[in-house]
DNA sequence: TAGGAAAAACCGAACGGTTGGTATATTTAA
DNA sequence: TTAAATATACCAACCGTTCGGTTTTTCCTA
């Protein structure tokens, strides 16, 4: 039900969500989303008890935006290392290329900043990573199965590695604002990829 | 000259690194860095003077020890493609998995945290990682040179990948604490860089 | 469909505590 | 003895959070 209350509070996670990526969790203010959102403290404060609370409903909104983007169209394909190369494509062109998050991948943002700070928030995060590794793993092993890899390979080694080199390439983009960053990191990842093949 | 103010500069340079490299440079506060060596906020305010100011003097003392650290016993090496497989290694094993920092790469967090909201400071990361960038990009070429490597392999993109995997991987482990992080990272960046010869 | 009561949403001031930074006094080492 | 090093005390601004009061929606009833 689109209430007025539940549009408040959807503006207010969007509006949280270009902040917290692009400033920080600690270095965005309650001040700073009262200002984007064009509230008060007090009308924020009728939405969410704390500012943590805010993060965490803007944890849940990033993850569904990131699987919605990095997943797209992958359930169509058949070929286990044609999805694999799929999201990797996703992944650089129309996640990080796109700037769907001003500031670069908001979980990979949110872990360099909340390590060894926040145990809570930065499990959350490490778990998404993991369930992502482990899907990806997954899809090299059914490859593996179907005798379409290379032997001897160790598919939990590729697969973390594959999401090392994604989240890398994320600050350099978002800094720098050079494209080649993420074009190139989908290249030499295709590269990769293909080598790894029998 | 090793006057007492010079050990104190030093101590809080140290203190502040490791202050830095875990909490960020916005979530330490002057009270953090002032508690961690036993100073007050008077004695610490006659060694720099703001906080910006030791920020500067923490990453030229990073930029020292991270350079120490990764280019160790590469000299020695006539071999280019060697010394990048070197450096690959020092980054992996005696700078991320020794531990050196412990929030991980100090540069490459800082790049994450500072992106888009000091653009000087942003800056000056950015031109260390170029820098580096640009190293490994002239070993490559030598290697090339030399007819070590494929034909047609674009090494501005293979120079890049490399400093982007090595980067991924660093905030991955400092959260997880598994070793398996760097280790693997390493093993599949060796594969990577062996399928590149000719 | 108009009206009125209940509920939801919002406001703005204030709280106690902390921030980075400063001026000045006191101690300590050369 | 004197200059460097450190301590004390303080500032205005900002932090996340609270709360009493006001306005706006929502929904039920006439």
């Amino acid at each position: 039900m689109a209430t007025k209350g539940n549009l408040t509070r959807q503006n207010i996670i969007e509006e949280s969500i270009q902040l917290f990526s692009v400033k920080g969790y600690f270095h965005t203010s309650i001040a700073d989303i009262v200002e984007a959102t064009g509230l008060t403290k007090g009308g924020l404060y009728g939405h969410f008890r704390s500012k943590e609370d805010i993060w965490n409903a803007v944890y849940d909104e990033c993850a569904r935006i990131w699987k919605s983007i990095v997943f797209n169209g992958v359930r169509d394909i058949s070929d286990p290392l044609a999805r694999v190369e799929r999201v990797i494509e996703n992944s650089m062109r129309d996640y990080l290329g796109a700037g769907v998050f001003k500031g670069g991948c908001f979980h990979f943002n949110m872990l360099v900043e909340l390590s060894g700070q926040s145990p809570a928030m930065t499990e959350q995060v490490l778990q998404g990573f993991k369930s992502f590794t482990d899907l990806l793993h997954s899809w090299l092993k059914e490859a593996e199965e179907g005798g379409m890899l290379k032997d001897g390979l160790n598919l939990y080694e590729v697969a973390n590695f594959i999401v090392i080199s994604i989240n890398g390439a994320g600050p350099l983009y978002s800094s720098s604002k050079n494209p080649d960053v993420w074009k190139q990191t989908l290249s030499q990842l295709r590269l990769y990829l293909n080598q790894l093949k029998k």
